[in-house]
DNA sequence: TTTATCTAGTGAATCGGTTCATATATGATC
DNA sequence: GATCATATATGAACCGATTCACTAGATAAA
């Protein structure tokens, strides 16, 4: 578990203080560019850090002055195509603020996540992006954190049951605006694929696609409403399921992104084609959607934005100290018509209910 | 530029060892695990860690050890499908051992990643895994660091010029693979888009192109040679340039996934078909390719594995001390052949030459 | 009883910066 | 030339861990 360690001694402020024959208090002072320091001097010490490639040691300086300029960001897995955009958009903003990024994934386990936590407290993070993982009321490790001094800024969803600062999407009027459109072309019979229902924005987009059924004087059909977990797998198996059911709907509403490419494929391997045979939308914009045919409906979320203002409100706090308030920010998605759901279909279709 | 700092004080282990009645060695004992400790002592000093929400403070304990326990990736963009795979390998691996990984973007430019490795080596970090940017020879910031001790491993591309440890993927064999079937498909106007000329898996990618040309008797033509960038952009322009020729190929070869969605997207404008119109074969898998229509026949790469053989050498240099020759690990590519290529063409179609 | 052999716990030095009270040099003023 | 004001440079204390020479106490051996 111990390596061998360095073999090299790295270049301290001791020695350059030494080859530019000042103190050790001038150097720092030359590095903080703080202080007036002489001219010639600060001449004669820029030269001997570059002669030496001298780095200077961020640990040090933080023991002393408490500060790290990391910020963790827990996500629940890098390679789900939702999050590499979220998490380059806070890197954009930390590194504006001279700040380095540390993401973590939890893979959506919640004992993960707070494994994760621990190790970022230990790090001495200044602050803490938080996509949280599903669970059922499990935050002491987040409500532990904030008591402690450090910030935490969740991302996408809030944890029921404590107020924390956050930037989220308006995920109902999202999913409504999607299926409105669906009704609005023709769709009676509309299916949904839901989240896992610890999630508020799962719940939300439920709450959104069950407004417009309202609207529409719509009945709600449980077999036209599937169970997901926001994961590839179960958007495959329950679109599978939905569409060799005796009454199959004519649009299908997908809650995520994963779950949307599960069931694209799943449609694929049915021969079922988009529109022809089903509309199919999304919520979350899919990878590689403008190259494909055809291309799909979704309900684009800002995921850069997410990430870059959720990480200038964290730098904010850590700045300027907590808010009395919580603040909270709500975006915005965009819903993109395409090819998926563009034919407008009668409503006297055999196997279109009511 | 200065914060207001942290208003709570953090618990130190000064303070568990008063309320555990122990001293500070006898703290740290615990936390090591490592000299046998009363247990009964033991329990207590457990117990006010708990009770005080105690978190270790690994920068003092990085300042005194010399090993942060950190591992720095360097990467040119995160949003590129390409990368996260091999993040997550590389993290999946550290955590394992118990490294945290920073993950920074280069977006493709020397001079950030000569900021990044500035970054990174202020940090101290143990080591660092390298995604070279495109550069004409410039490797002064890469040599400096691994003369100062802290070992550099590259991923997916070597630079010239030095040498380095290395996981990379046999490009030449996998393009090769991959142009050879086109030929076998019957195509003989085979273009390729290729990558910038200062990378040498852009130049491997090429060469395998060449060698099945002249394997197959072709003769090498400059109207269907593109010289790409790597990015989306280019892949767009120059699929749409080159089949808006005289005498446009019947087979396209993309040498990597971001260029390949451009070129996709470009043949959809044009209302061009695959596999009808053209065939198109792509280095690098693609997102969510197996859920869409036409699945692309792709070399793809192992991206995960690259990630986590690349930081598992990495750590095994940090922790047994540099080999004394660099390693040099080289994966196989894998093609997978899907309906984009599927139709065998003949010979003596108007628009093949020769 | 005295001495030797262990064990478990102690506490001071240390890592490489920052910070600030103090020392020194420079120049201005009379 | 002496005095004071100002501008810079110095160096010791400190941050919170680890580490190790040392001590205290207990047990065994002489």
């Amino acid at each position: 578990m111990t390596g061998s360690g360095k073999l090299t001694t790295m270049v301290t402020i001791k020695e350059v203080a030494r080859k530019a024959k000042v103190s050790v208090g001038t150097v720092s002072n030359v590095l903080r560019g703080s202080t007036r320091v002489n001219p010639a001097i600060r001449d004669r010490v820029d030269r001997a850090m570059k002669s030496l490639d001298y780095h200077p040691n961020q640990i040090a300086r933080s023991l002393k002055t408490k500060q790290t300029h990391l910020l963790g960001m827990v996500i629940s897995d890098i390679t789900n195509p939702y999050f590499p955009r979220m998490v380059r958009g806070a890197e954009d903003a930390a590194i504006e603020h001279d700040y380095l990024l540390v993401t973590s994934n939890t893979d959506h386990q919640i004992e993960r996540e707070k494994r994760v936590v621990s190790v970022l407290r230990n790090r001495r993070v200044d602050g803490i992006l938080l996509v949280i993982a599903p669970s059922d009321g499990d935050t002491e490790h987040i409500t532990n954190t904030v008591a402690s001094g450090i910030p935490v800024v969740c991302l996408d969803r809030v944890p029921r049951g404590i107020r924390l600062s956050s930037v989220t999407v308006d995920a109902v009027r999202g999913a409504e605006m999607c299926v409105r459109h669906l009704v609005s072309m023709g769709h009676r019979a509309i299916g949904i694929i839901t989240g896992p229902m610890q999630l508020q924005n799962a719940i939300d987009r439920l709450q959104g696609y069950r407004n417009i059924l309202a609207e529409a004087g719509l009945q709600e059909d449980p077999t036209l409403i599937g169970n997901g977990d926001f994961r590839t797998e179960s958007g495959y198996l329950l679109t599978k399921r939905m569409m060799l059911a005796p009454l199959p709907p004519t649009a299908l509403f997908v809650s995520n992104g994963m779950m949307g490419m599960g069931a694209l494929k799943a449609l694929k391997e049915l021969g079922l084609f988009c529109p022809a045979d089903i509309a199919l939308a999304v919520f979350d914009e899919l990878p590689g959607n403008e190259s494909y045919s055809p291309g799909v409906t979704v309900v684009a979320q800002p995921e850069y934005e997410i990430g870059y203002r959720g990480a200038k409100m964290l730098i904010g706090q850590i700045e300027n100290g907590e808010p009395a308030e919580p603040l909270a920010i709500t975006l915005n998605a965009e819903l993109r018509i395409r090819e998926s759901t563009r034919l407008r279909i009668g409503t006297t279709r055999s196997h279109v209910r009511e």
